[in-house]
DNA sequence: AGCACA
């Protein structure tokens, strides 16, 4: 039988993740990354010895999957080719919408766990994910557009994007990732000294107007939707 | 290489 090519899943299994990154930045990468796709519902990323370098990548369409799957395979991510399949099981979260999730949690105890759990009912906000991976921005779909003639914030065109209201725990790599999807990207910009904001290049005004337009209002966190402007001269 | 939800 031909082991090694899996069916469909809502959720992308991702290897060959750089392991150095840390967990909380890789989340949200991949988030910034994979939303472009559709709604994502959670993303899963742990850094113990087994599964340190893997992430899952949890999509509420599966078509949504399918277009990541193809589209962003070996797609260079910190330096290192990311490779996707579809994962195995299903999500936990997908379960837990589904009414699923008790008999999958009880397959895994016979699998042969001593563990002894007296907990049955859950907190009534299990799905809840507390951090950076709640649904609030699809690429595809919603845009901003502040108006619909280019009616920007005031600078006149410029190659050069300038952004702000960032967390401060942005990373130059993390806009990178955003912006490097945009043709004409040439590099992204930071000053330490001034967190929570960035200067990103493109080639020409053209390109980084595509950008600012695709990004506009784009949210790293739920807290702080990217404001994008032609940086001033 | 490695498929979990601390």
């Amino acid at each position: 039988m031909l082991s090694g090519d899996i069916p469909p899943n809502q959720t992308i299994y991702i290897k060959n993740l750089n392991d150095k990154v840390k967990k909380e930045e890789l989340r949200r990468s991949l988030y910034a990354l994979f939303s472009q796709f559709g709604r994502i519902l959670d993303v899963v990323a742990l850094k113990t010895p087994k599964l340190r370098g893997q992430a899952w990548v949890v999509f509420s369409e599966i078509t949504a999957a399918s277009n990541a799957f193809r589209q962003m395979q070996n797609f260079p991510f910190y330096d290192k080719p990311i490779r996707l399949q579809y994962a195995k099981e299903k999500s936990d979260c997908v379960a837990k919408a589904d009414g699923t999730f008790d008999k999958k949690k009880k397959k895994q105890e016979e699998k042969g766990e001593k563990k002894r759990k007296a907990e049955d009912s859950k907190p009534s906000a299990p799905s809840a994910q507390s951090n950076g991976a709640t649904g609030q921005n699809q690429g595809t779909k919603q845009a901003p557009t502040s108006g619909p003639t280019g009616e920007d914030s005031g600078a006149p065109p410029n190659n050069v994007l300038f952004v702000e209201n960032l967390p401060h725990e942005t990373t130059s790599m993390m806009l990178q990732i955003l912006f490097q999807q945009y043709p004409g990207f040439r590099e992204v910009r930071m000053i330490p000294a001034k967190p929570g904001i960035a200067f990103v290049e493109f080639t020409d005004d053209s390109q980084s107007a595509v950008a600012m337009q695709a990004l506009q209002g784009f949210k790293i966190t739920p807290q702080f939707p990217m404001s994008i402007s032609f940086a001033k001269k």
